[in-house]
DNA sequence: TGAAAAAGATAAAGCGCTTAACTATAAAAG
DNA sequence: CTTTTATAGTTAAGCGCTTTATCTTTTTCA
């Protein structure tokens, strides 16, 4: 039925030894043999078995991706993005959504430890440093993506982010907005997005007053039209929202445009990530984007070169982020005037 | 290092086939000694190695799972939702995006069947039968997904998308449209959308001229608007476009407005799937809504099932479409009038 | 021409597990 | 008290591959 390494052995009328040095291109055969074997392989149609060797402490070629929310557009390209990569080179992905649940994130940890993975990328949120240095004393590779532990020697492949709140307090400013509200999930990136932003606005001699608002358990965009209300049914009624992702910055449209405010005229709005939907609202999302294609290969090179041991040391690679200016922004009007 | 059935075995002064069996929960074991085992394994952190087992043809508690496009939400609300229930019954989801594209198909499914996954759900566009008769001929459960393939015996969850057709059709003809736009790419589902739309306009004595109608080498809503510039600005301008998923309609919706339409005043748009985007858009999208949650759940459950073999003959789980209405269709304006 | 070195191929052990066949023990039956 | 039978546990083969030590053949060159 299914065709091992001792068919090939017989066919070619060679030990199975043999065969397996030319699969694995080791030891000393002679060119006809070699391509003797070959031909009788490629005629069987002979695939080697990945859990025999597995199991001889060879690679298995899966890496396992965590993830919090694959139907997030941003993890969804993400995701897309690595797998490609990872398909040229050779490599599948087993993909987990943690949903942002640091017991699914151990489930998964330890399920995929036992399948023997190559390899873990993360990009969960993973508050928990002490689950990545579990992996990295086993000497199982890691790669962390979209997520900078700082202060800690990690491999990682991560965004600017503060720079990304930076450019976005930044374009705000100029176009002459003082008063600008923030919204953001309490996770690592966003705290240095908001740091930035903050770095910004101080520059300038602004303040901010607002600080990390969030509402768990609602999805992205309910979260972002939640909190929209409060602000703009508040005393001190924002001009400008920056709104840490793509997703929230929708729900901030909506509910903009649902209390009768006008974007721009009446409310900037500003996101974060570039992914598909930026284009697909209306008005058109002016955004900070990630060059996520780019994140997606470095991340897998990154994770291939650690299994290979070709990288001893680690390396963190750094993107940086971009203004990408649509509709959704405008210089902020006089009050009072007309 | 690695602690094995040896280790254990060992540690609760037994054979390894005892400790084999207590794990698999097979043959005769006093209940003392199968409670000494398990504590000597929970006390040195045991976990089988898959792939020993997996060698002796036992299940990798993995499914291989071929989608598309991850980053079409369609897709991957789906692919969350099948991974959701996938984790709640102990399998994990190697996940393969094919970009529609044959020969992918091709290299993933001998890749993983070489990984020796247990099954492979499908929701890829697989126009070609050959290769999933092939994978079944070899008895490895397939379980197809969001895609039918009538007057052919395979295990499958789909959409009745006759229905959803009908459907779409039907709520636009009671709004009075009479000259409808379709804008859908050459898929077995999309035909039988089409198919059931035509039916309904067929019922009221109405015909559609437009036949399908695509852009290949383009995403989503970039085909969408293309599309939608041309019937815009041809000579039977239609007053309502069916688009037969919910990027398109994005697309659609896009371009209308670009041309000067008010949606959904000058143009009405259906859209198909209802994805997250639908209530992103504006105006939020009236949809044939797709039960993408159920589907996944229903589509996770038959492949375990075939997997374990309680399912012996082939079953088609058929889910029912149904219509969302929102703010992008409306009654047409009797023209002249105003 | 012959001994040493190099090259090519092999046998066999072992990776961690399952399982069929077998042995030992205890309980039931004659 | 011996024989049968059920029960509890063990032995050992083997899954398909890698790899080391070993053996055989060919090449090299003094």
């Amino acid at each position: 039925m299914k065709v091992t390494i001792y068919d090939v052995a017989k066919e070619a009328n060679v030990s199975i030894a043999t065969v397996s040095k030319v699969i694995n291109n080791k030891g000393r055969i002679s060119d006809k043999t070699r391509k003797k074997v070959k031909t009788v392989m490629k005629q069987l149609n002979y695939h080697p078995n990945i859990f025999a060797s597995a199991l001889m402490g060879k690679q298995t070629k899966t890496v396992g991706l965590l993830i919090p929310d694959i139907a997030n557009p941003f993890f969804s390209e993400l995701a897309r993005s690595i797998e490609n990569r990872g398909h040229e080179k050779g490599y599948n992905l087993v993909i987990s959504n943690t949903n942002y649940d640091s017991v699914k994130e151990d489930q998964y940890l330890s399920l995929l430890k036992q399948k023997s993975v190559d390899g873990f990328i993360l990009a969960s949120g993973f508050e928990n440093l002490d689950k990545v240095q579990g992996l990295m004393k086993e000497d199982i590779p890691v790669v962390i993506v979209a997520r900078d532990f700082p202060m800690f020697s990690v491999n990682a492949v991560a965004l600017d982010d503060f720079m990304g709140g930076y450019l976005a307090a930044d374009h705000l400013i100029k176009l002459g907005h003082q008063n600008i509200g923030v919204i953001a999930r309490d996770l690592w990136s966003n705290r240095e997005r908001l740091r930035g932003f903050k770095h910004a606005l101080k520059e300038k001699g602004l303040e901010i007053n607002s600080n990390f608002e969030y509402i768990k358990g609602l999805d992205h965009v309910q979260a972002g039209k939640k909190l929209t209300q409060k602000y703009l049914t508040s005393e001190e009624c924002p001009s400008a929202i920056f709104a840490c992702n793509d997703l929230l910055a929708a729900g901030v449209i909506q509910m903009a445009k649902e209390l009768g405010f006008k974007v721009p005229e009446d409310l900037s709005i500003i996101g974060f990530d570039n992914t598909a939907i930026a284009t697909i609202i209306e008005p058109p999302l002016t955004t900070i984007a990630q060059p996520i294609e780019s994140m997606g290969k470095e991340v897998m090179d990154l994770m291939i070169s650690v299994i290979k041991g070709e990288k001893t040391d680690k390396s963190r690679i750094t993107l940086l982020p971009s203004l990408v200016k649509r509709k959704s922004t405008e210089a902020i009007k006089i009050k009072g005037k007309k």
